[in-house]
DNA sequence: AACACACGAACTGTAAACAGTTGACCACTG
DNA sequence: CAGTGGTCAACTGTTTACAGTTCGTGTGTT
């Protein structure tokens, strides 16, 4: 997803290390793994069937995705994270989120990003009663469509490495309370302050959006 | 540096993994290994004097960290940057920031922060008639500090997710041009902003501070 | 009963070997 | 000479084995 290569075919081989990369990470953002939990490298190379070589890859990915923290002697447990960090974890996806939005707003031509905009609120709507796990995935693919259509990779590239960490914080809060945050209505005022072109109004929606958000996540 | 363990006394043994990290991370940033080149691991290997498997580990981490880039078949090669990419990187590092100064202007208490910040630019100004090379540390050292005291982990970690690009740009660029960032009434002004508290103010200098970096660097 | 020491299990760090795939070079053929 | 088929070398993906370190545990002594 990253700077994959271009699947020709639809047929898109995964490496082993991708898909351990994978399964952990649900995993962890699933609660499956507990936070706090201490990760065994023999135990989880059983687990997953891969060898402890290739599971070292993913899990120094998983560090750097801060899905992980390491303890005293290189022994990595899974992150635990309390009502500050949520708050500090939203406050750094905001200030991203805030300049992708600044960046669409001064776009030349911002019909096509609102038209691909439109169509991943359309999606978040046709997901309102599905249930709630795609309602996340629906709402965290809009974000990152914002920061995907602005062009700056670096930018897409420091959202993805939040991506992780801001699914844990769902998960800590509890998905209920997570899906208050997933009104399609406030997403729709996001798309609007973008077409209006004012990177002011854009700014000050997505900082409100992150603040409600972060607030009712810690409640 | 990132999540390390404590280093109760002054010593601190790194892994061979840190080193290769170091090394190679020197060795992009520094230009030793040209952009666009083609990293074959046994060579590598060979080069650093270790083994695959822990120099696998310090290359996905090297690729997180955007420094190196993948071809079609895992191949990795040293990320080559054009004026867009490095725009973009500082577009994102402005965003940063700009939350890093906005959350010390909110601060309750800013007089420690002010102190720190100070000897901060003290160091610049003690290193402006050393080399190039160590006035750009100071100067990463002083906007690394700027993120470290917000004690908002999420955006330390994201800041020196960066930094690797950051330093690629300034290497890309000349570290000549890079120089003309470092002007010590600069990073005062920054300072004396957040003293202020006034959080708008400090955000605007911030902002205009990293134009001009990018400007410089891709003039 | 408390302390000291030694043994042992559990893990991580590191190295070396194996397997599979791709791309290039070269000979052979029409 | 162009095109084709095949062999070979280079690299990555993955696994297995080994070394070193730390922490707990149990035993023996005072």
């Amino acid at each position: 997803m990253a700077g994959a290569t271009a699947p020709l075919l639809g047929l898109e081989k995964k490496s082993l290390r991708e898909q351990a990369l994978s399964a952990l990470r649900t995993a962890i953002t699933s609660g499956e793994l507990e936070p706090g939990r201490h990760l065994v490298e023999t135990e989880l190379s059983d687990m997953l069937q891969i060898s402890r070589g290739t599971l070292r890859e993913a899990l120094r990915q998983l560090e750097q995705e801060g899905l992980l923290s390491a303890g005293p002697r290189g022994r990595l447990s899974v992150r635990h994270l309390d009502g500050k960090e949520i708050r500090d974890i939203f406050a750094v996806r905001a200030a991203l989120e805030s300049l992708a939005v600044r960046t669409l707003c001064e776009l030349p031509d911002r019909a096509s990003v609102i038209t691909s905009l439109c169509s991943a609120v359309d999606a978040m709507a046709a997901a309102a009663e599905a249930s709630l796990e795609e309602r996340i995935e629906s709402d965290l693919e809009f974000h990152r469509t914002l920061c995907r259509l602005t062009g700056n990779e670096t930018l897409l590239h420091s959202w993805e490495s939040l991506e992780g960490s801001i699914r844990m914080s769902i998960m800590f809060a509890g998905i209920e309370r997570a899906v208050k945050n997933m009104s399609v209505d406030r997403h729709h005022d996001i798309v609007a302050a973008i077409e209006t072109g004012n990177a002011t109004l854009a700014r000050t929606t997505v900082l409100e959006h992150m603040d409600v958000a972060a607030a009712n996540l810690v409640a």
